[in-house]
DNA sequence: TTGCTTGTCTAGCGATGCTAGGATCGAGTC
DNA sequence: GACTCGATCCTAGCATCGCTAGACAAGCAA
């Protein structure tokens, strides 16, 4: 028995092992960089190995993405947990937001811009992504308004933030302007 | 000299076949589906002969991109211009945006999600693309609201289009409430 | 030690973006 | 009207991609 242990527990370490180094190497030379060969290189294996982990290579994108979701959840948490006020929270959810697709940029894409093969706003989507849209929606769901649904506020408003980092990264919006813009959009967004 | 400008008629004309080809099969089968063989296949002729009308896939991709600009600002002013009042504007507006979008995903990700090789908020960015945010700096403008610059305004606002407009066609957003997303934006983001 | 399962690797398939070099065609000259 | 020569286009090929079949070795039970 301790035999097949030692075993899974083998297997279970290289699967982080890969999901890590591909990580990694997304970060350092972006997505396009991360072929199965370098990957097996990198890992120290040969490439069929990591099909004996994962069905290709778009979940091992799915697997950097969950792992995503879950420091994101995280960092927004801790962020906003350490403001008082609805006001202040908000401010330093989306100021959160936006560092953590700033800092992780092949993380980000990962999660948003990339298929991963995961499914979202269902009711069989991953455990982090419906825990990482529910820590936007704490913060998110007391400025709401009267009237308004939380959940529908908060879709609107990460929807903003989403685009606001998307097209920041992407050149499309020049990034000196990106703390003003924050406040703009908190100002009007949030009520109160 | 007729016979030099017959030429280039042809080759102009081979050009726009080549990019309304790439178009018409993306809208159809998706980006991944536009490899340069199925493209040459397509208009009839080799692969090599679109490496004499373009440097490489990207820039064919940036030609859509920059038709799709054109086109979008066109759909922007026609739905504004038959509006009356600033607030009636906004929200035909975004209507407007969105339902481009969705109506042309493969040419909106050549806009915004791929690589088409071009400068953004920048001195030479191309015509269309200046226009374009042009055409919705005109009605954005005017509900900017006193002392908040127009154009990060504009840049706020756009943002959030395009992050409804991603996640929603990306399934991280149900597609059902979109109108209501729609208003609630509008609501908060424009003054009167 | 022997036999067998489990795991890993080598080698290869079809497809990708892109390019070198040869063939062909047509415009201009005698 | 035949010929030259440059522009134009195609065939064939390169390196690389994601993925897989089948050979091989390592480690377990008997």
């Amino acid at each position: 028995m301790s035999v097949q242990e030692r075993k899974e527990r083998e297997r279970a370490g290289r699967e982080r092992l890969i999901v890590a180094t591909a990580r990694e190497l997304a970060e350092q030379q972006g997505w396009d960089a991360v072929t199965t060969r370098r990957l097996a290189e990198r890992i120290e294996y040969s490439q069929p190995v990591l099909y004996s982990h994962f069905r290709g290579k778009r979940e091992i994108i799915g697997a950097v993405a969950l792992e995503g979701a879950a420091e994101m959840a995280a960092a927004v948490r801790a962020a906003t947990s350490a403001a008082d006020g609805p006001r202040t929270r908000v401010t330093v959810l989306a100021r959160a937001y936006l560092d953590f697709a700033a800092r992780n940029p092949a993380v980000y894409d990962a999660m948003f811009q990339l298929d991963g093969g995961l499914a979202f706003a269902d009711e069989d989507t991953p455990e982090p992504l419906k825990d990482g849209f529910a820590a936007l929606l704490e913060s998110l769901g007391e400025v709401a308004g009267d009237g308004v649904h939380p959940g529908l506020f908060t879709e609107v408003f990460w929807a903003a933030l989403h685009g606001l980092a998307t097209l920041t990264r992407a050149r499309r919006l020049p990034p000196e302007d990106t703390e003003r813009r924050v406040e703009l959009l908190v100002d009007r967004l949030a009520m109160i």
